[in-house]
DNA sequence: AAAACATTTGTATATTTGTTCAAATGTTTA
DNA sequence: TAAACATTTGAACAAATATACAAATGTTTT
């Protein structure tokens, strides 16, 4: 058996088995991987982005929004559903009006991060 | 025409012309906007953020990264291309072999951020 | 030069998903 | 109670995409 290789596993021959059982280790501590790859994919879609920098600092009922965003009502609606239920934007019941808002500070700031990240490419 | 009410853009009622113009600025203003969504959106799905934790402190060569994901080398290959257009990880080359790694702060943040973000929920 | 190897790339396919229309729900007002 | 309105939800379709196999590229070694 060559030098540093060890025992093949899924048919792929390991080069360097420290750093391969530190990266299995530090994917496997991460216990909900799904979760945080679930709030990117929201984020990652320019509907849902915009959406949600428009109400980053004053809510907005789903009409308004909808024409904010030049697009379908049921098209925001479909989606405020989807940030609703990952926690990235909060609502508030008013008679038959709902505002949608956004003020969760990780998002913001990762937002902010993300436009630092991509202005230097 | 009723008290608030504006004049309908794409058929839709304004509620509070005031804050739908703010939002719309904020979206205008965002010139990379599809960009950071791009960023978002390679991040938001599991085998690419597990890559990206793989070898957030230690790179690896495609093959082990593979083996640590047990999964294919093509596809990990066409995956590492997206994430290297997108600079999310840089890689190094060493005759044949091609060894990735993700040192980019703004990436490991914002991670770190959004696994606090999930873990509240 | 040829064999062996790591990685990349092209193609095809199955799955996911964003959007739209239509209908349903729930609230206010006449 | 009925009409008007804001929002939600269901279903269907088109577009995007993650994955796998096979072939190509490029490098090292014999």
């Amino acid at each position: 058996m060559k030098k540093d290789k060890v025992a093949p596993i899924c048919e792929i021959e390991i080069v360097n088995a420290k750093n391969v059982k530190k990266a299995r280790k530090r994917i496997a501590d991460t216990e909900n991987i799904l979760d945080i790859a679930e709030t990117f994919k929201l984020l990652g879609e320019p509907t849902r982005l915009k959406i949600v920098m428009a109400i980053t600092e004053c809510e907005l009922c789903v009409c308004d929004l909808a024409s904010a965003m030049e697009s379908n009502i049921s098209t925001i609606s479909h989606q405020l559903r989807l940030l609703r239920n990952a926690k990235i934007v909060k609502y508030r019941k008013e008679g038959k009006m709902v505002y949608y808002s956004a003020d969760d500070k990780h998002i913001s700031d990762i937002i902010e991060i993300v436009k630092e990240h991509t202005k230097e490419g």
